[in-house]
DNA sequence: CGAAATTTCGGAACGCGTTCTGAAATTAGC
DNA sequence: GCTAATTTCAGAACGCGTTCCGAAATTTCG
């Protein structure tokens, strides 16, 4: 309707404060504070306002982070593709896991609903780009989205536990850490390979195998949806 | 020092409950009121405390969702294991998957630090039959530490993606879902895949592709260690 | 100019998890 | 028996996210 033809000054009383506004102060405040101190009534009295009124302008705290990592995630320029079907989908599963890791609060939103849908245009073109590596690499449709939900899985279920583990030095100083856990009495009768591994498994959990692990999941998906192909008859799985 | 031969009364004020009162009254609240109406408060008046006295028998409300999930698993019979090793694995993390799944709290706790540590024997075993399994199949044992923990990633991601995915019927009814955000203006021409598949998304979403993508992930998992075997020098990827 | 409609603001309040602190209830020692 | 030591209890209070609702500030209409 009324659009620069007519600056139509709005009825009612006018906002004081925007969301954009309240986004920039809230960028600013993680940066000073860090997210964990990032709370509704600070960053009101942040910009000024009361604390109730920023609900006029965005729906509660978990949207605030997910806009942050929405507006980011735009900024983020798209990956150079490889030509290889197969390693197209694991560059865009890394950019996509590397572009959501980045902001130690994106384990927050990660798992609400409907997450990738609200996704923006950047990283939904992630999604369709591993969409399109399956496609590509000889998988229908359906086993394709089928695919990018198992990568998902795998890429938010990395980030989450990877985010609430406490990257304490790994110091086998801490005797409440994992061997005091795995190295109960009769531990190493009852689970000899946790046993004989526990004192290194912290050092192990510590190291970066995201990209390892998905590589080898994307080669045991594309085996398995092109080696069945799209059989109508269920395996003899229960699934 | 004395235990059963001397009934030593304590010494100082005698407690008024227990921690496994508090776990039995946390149970009976959860089936009466469901999980997320079960408050520190509303537990305690329950029980007919104050509120305080709970964080004397148990450390906070975390560690009390986990001791819940803890008594049950290990109540958990253990799953008959096949005799091909990845057969054992798949079993093993199915089992692991299905019994944290069960308890629609359990994404609550699954990802806090630590917690495969923390986990009882019952789960622990499971563990270890994933280990065993993938050292059965040729892997060292550095490697199969590797191997579970990007079994755990992808099962813990599955089971909290799928926790805070709210089960409203499949209707195409919701205009506010998938499509909505999938099929905006020009999704067609720079999401060509997802647009083809956009109003089939949720009916695909909703299916329960766990097991299936996790005899992918094994597949590929076994394959990547068992080819390179323990090579000392790194691939010419960035890990 | 004044009343009505409209839109936003923000203080009060709620329930939450959690911490602090002093009171209460018991045993041990004199 | 009285006091001290010990252990637990629980009310008060804090900060949090969030909701309610009346007040405030603006435009529109008569």
């Amino acid at each position: 309707m009324s659009r620069s033809t007519e600056p139509h000054r709005r009825v009612g009383r006018p906002p004081v404060t925007s969301r954009a506004q309240i986004l920039t102060a809230a960028r600013g405040l993680i940066d000073e504070v860090g997210w964990e101190k990032l709370t509704i009534r600070r960053l009101a009295s942040e910009i000024g306002v009361g604390a109730t009124t920023l609900y006029h302008h965005v729906r509660d705290k978990e949207e605030l982070l997910f806009l942050l990592i929405y507006e980011y995630a735009e900024q983020i320029p798209h990956p150079e593709l490889p030509s290889e079907p197969r390693e197209r989908i694991i560059t865009a599963a890394v950019a996509l896991h590397d572009g959501l890791a980045a902001w130690p609060w994106a384990a927050e939103v990660l798992t609400t609903d409907g997450f990738i849908a609200r996704l923006g245009d950047s990283f939904l073109w992630l999604v369709e780009t591993i969409l399109a590596g399956a496609v590509s690499a000889g998988c229908p449709p359906e086993q394709s989205v089928q695919i990018f939900r198992s990568i998902w899985y795998y890429t938010a279920g990395e980030i989450v536990v990877r985010a609430h583990t406490r990257h304490r030095k790994m110091n086998e100083q801490d005797p409440t850490h994992l061997n005091a856990y795995f190295g109960n009495a009769d531990g190493p009768l009852r689970h000899p390979h946790l046993a004989a591994i526990a004192d290194r498994w912290a050092t192990l959990a510590g190291q970066d195998t995201f990209a390892q692990g998905l590589r080898a999941f994307v080669d045991g998906l594309l085996v398995q949806s092109l080696t069945k192909k799209t059989s109508g008859a269920p395996n003899s799985e229960s699934n």
